[in-house]
DNA sequence: TTGTAGGCGTTATCAT
DNA sequence: ATGATAACGCCTACAA
């Protein structure tokens, strides 16, 4: 049974051979076909296992024409966003007898096109996509692949599943305005992306609604993670009105900017508020814990994996959905301070 | 050239009837094959584009023999440690025309065993496994799978890259000592992994060396994650004599104890020292920042993957290697206490 | 320079 | 109930 590391697999056709069947007899034997003699079953599966004979999975799809895998492409291994939606993908893609391979693009959106087009070299069942770089692009690709793509918060795309992000906005900056503020700032990501731009919008919306003028300078951009967050809140900061409360892109941004704040020498919450989005594991245990904005990530990676698998089922209708976000409210958002007027910024603690 | 989802592929046979040419020259002709006339070459090159060709790597594979992609197998996609191992195999694996699939499996064992055998089947050219669960059972299943497999973190497995996990302790216990710190404690994962054994000597060597008496009950267990290092943190605040200092086996641990000991109304650092283990770049940002043990993470899976490289080749004798750990002192260390005599649990402030 | 034929490891069909 | 045979998509001698 000793076989070095470099050995070459072992086929059914040593199987065949030890068992003193035929090679079709084995592979029937082994998926349990019914017509089969319960003796040869036994005998056949237990050479087998005895040879550690492992089917090879790249010549039964030449044959039977699917892979049973579907591929998940991500932005970052990192990303901490990312988890739940794995798991979620994962659960209901193992329900239905499918396997899941991930392959990160590291951020770069020339690799997220090789990872697509990987998958479809594998010959995946269909792939699904979180935290694309290139979302917009999907639309073509849709037609240069002939595998099904889902795609996680791109709205615009058929196949899809999203938070409703400018809910799960408005939500958080309502939450600022009850609380006292007027000098909000949103703390945006690189503009490309459609769930920032639909943050931006509920940002915006709740603004129009409580007669709160927009100030354009009140909107920076980060990075999505914490160190675009730290400047940002340092920009912020060096306005000449700064702002109370920050609405920020995530919860990184959030950490980012809370910890810039601080370094400053402005309590959070008691100067400033801050929100995030995504409701982070982390969130809960940073001080001052942070509000923030949860999406129902384990839902999105189920209901992708759904779609998904009515696309491989053959069923071209499905409808884009739409998942709701909810506000989380912990404590590092407070009531806005009375002032008796701004002051310029610099005045450190 | 529009097709809709559910497209059967394009074979190299297509190719060929459009492009008026047998199948092997199109193999040729896309593969850069030297023997071909430019004008045959650039026309099927221009075809199978047009087709929107992508090989089958399933077919190429089976009479290639090989298919130039490692699996990555992981124990949760959230693991923060992961993601700059991941990223040091896949740039080294690409530098070598490899490709990376990861596979979680969600923290179960028998999970993690199918993990590895899918990578098989699919005949994957080999596997890296970090964060096993069942790293000691990798001595069997080397010789059950053909496929070279590679471990991090694993110092008994032939094949492996270990953080020098007894040194980093060493060094974390050695700094709360100089702190002044007498009663110390190691909040440690499930005693079955190596790398915690590791640091458990180390922080006992640390003891004895320095001639302090071991005290069992101050080595409590949690679970690698915030909530265990919460419970930890909040037995050990239970002792009639609690430490003054915490060496959590790693940063997850480690910001779980300090949210428990804040909830105590204890301050860290003024009244206890906490040490991380990992460097994850959230710890930067928590407060107080994280005093930690930095593992090379990215080397880790730079060398993991060197080391695979080798095994491919049919290197066999290759060593296991250990990559130096470093302590990052930040502000969640601090001089112990001055203690006129130890107070029972339960006084909070 | 190009085409033909065989085979990689499976499964499915058709015999027996 | 089992065996022979063809086929999946590709690559690679070998032939032309």
């Amino acid at each position: 049974m000793r076989r070095s590391a470099a050995t070459k697999s072992v086929s059914i056709k040593d199987v065949a051979r030890e068992a003193g069947v035929s090679p079709s007899t084995v592979s029937r034997a082994l998926q349990g076909h019914p017509r089969i003699s319960r003796e040869v079953r036994q005998r056949v599966r237990r050479v087998a296992r005895e040879m550690s004979y492992v089917p090879s999975l790249p010549a039964r799809s030449l044959v039977t024409q699917h892979t049973s895998t579907i591929g998940l492409a991500i932005r970052y291994v990192a990303d901490p966003f990312l988890s739940r939606v794995a798991e979620g993908a994962e659960e209901e893609a193992g329900k239905h007898g499918y396997a899941i391979f991930m392959s990160s693009s590291n951020g770069s959106a020339e690799r997220e096109e090789e990872v697509i087009r990987s998958f479809h070299e594998w010959r995946l069942s269909g792939v699904i996509v979180v935290g694309s770089l290139i979302d917009t692009r999907y639309l073509e690709l849709r037609e240069e692949y002939p595998l099904p793509i889902v795609l996680i918060n791109c709205p615009i795309y058929p196949y899809s599943v999203t938070t409703d992000n400018a809910a799960g906005a408005k939500q958080a900056v309502e939450h600022l305005v009850q609380l006292g503020h007027r000098d909000i700032a949103y703390v945006s990501n690189p503009l490309s992306h459609l769930s920032n731009l639909n943050r931006l919008a509920g940002y915006q919306a709740v603004l129009n609604e409580r007669g709160i003028s927009f100030r354009e300078e009140l909107v920076v951009t980060g990075d999505g993670d914490m160190l675009g967050g730290m400047s940002a809140a340092m920009q912020l900061l060096a306005l000449p009105q700064p702002p109370t409360g920050i609405f920020c892109f995530n919860d990184l941004t959030a950490i980012g900017a809370i910890r810039a704040l601080n370094e400053a020498g402005r309590a959070v919450p008691q100067a400033h508020s801050v929100v995030g989005f995504d409701n982070l594991a982390m969130g809960e245990y940073f001080s001052p814990p942070l509000t923030t904005v949860d999406q129902p990530r384990y839902r999105l990676g189920q209901q992708a994996m759904r779609i998904l698998l009515k696309l491989i089922g053959g069923q071209e209708e499905v409808e884009p959905e739409t998942l709701p976000a909810e506000l989380i409210v912990r404590e590092s958002s407070g009531p806005a301070p009375i002032t008796g007027r701004y002051r310029k910024g610099g005045d450190r603690a």
